[in-house]
DNA sequence: CGCTTTTGACCAGCGC
DNA sequence: GCGCTGGTCAAAAGCG
């Protein structure tokens, strides 16, 4: 995998740069979503909807250029698939992605480029608020062990 | 049994 | 105001 392009939207590059951003850092964005109480106003027949759209506080976004042959670039992080669409000027659908941490609210987009297919455009939105579960899991019997020897 | 993926519907923003 | 488009929801299906 190689990263071909980096574009960003508000992004906080010190961040970015010192690697932790993406690989689960700890200062925490908090970005508020609203819990607006107007809703209830659709009823009867449709299904019941609850979109709640904050058009303030937009959490930065990193938008990835990687060449890869696979859709899910591997960052770590679990990802919970919930939805996906096909947009214009793009044979290629998007595809939309949510951390699986129920604390963790980070989006991220995958979609490919029409002109290459080998490129995939990856898109994170928000930062995780929890350590990754995969460098805890590689690193844990790391760990352990360098407790033990340090005991000795 | 619990979590993930699929998929159509819903909703809001934007341009005309 | 209307239609198009992108983003999200949620039920059902799939999978380990």
């Amino acid at each position: 995998m190689e990263i071909t392009q980096i574009a960003s939207e508000d992004i906080d590059w010190v961040s970015l740069l010192a690697g932790s951003s993406i690989f689960g850092n700890q200062k925490s964005e908090s970005f508020a979503a609203d819990e607006s109480s107007g809703g209830g106003k659709n009823g009867s027949t449709r299904h019941k909807r609850k979109v709640r759209r904050s058009k303030k506080a937009i959490p930065p976004k990193i938008a990835f250029h990687t060449k890869s042959p696979d859709d899910i670039l591997d960052d770590g992080y679990r990802w919970r698939k919930y939805g996906q669409k096909a947009v214009k000027n793009t044979i290629h659908p998007r595809s939309y992605y949510r951390c699986s941490n129920h604390t963790c609210n980070v989006k991220k987009q995958v979609q490919r480029l029409s002109k290459d297919s080998s490129i995939v455009v990856t898109t994170y939105e928000g930062t995780h608020n929890h350590p990754c579960e995969m460098f805890m899991d590689s690193f844990t019997p790391l760990l352990r062990q360098l407790q033990f020897l340090s005991r000795i």
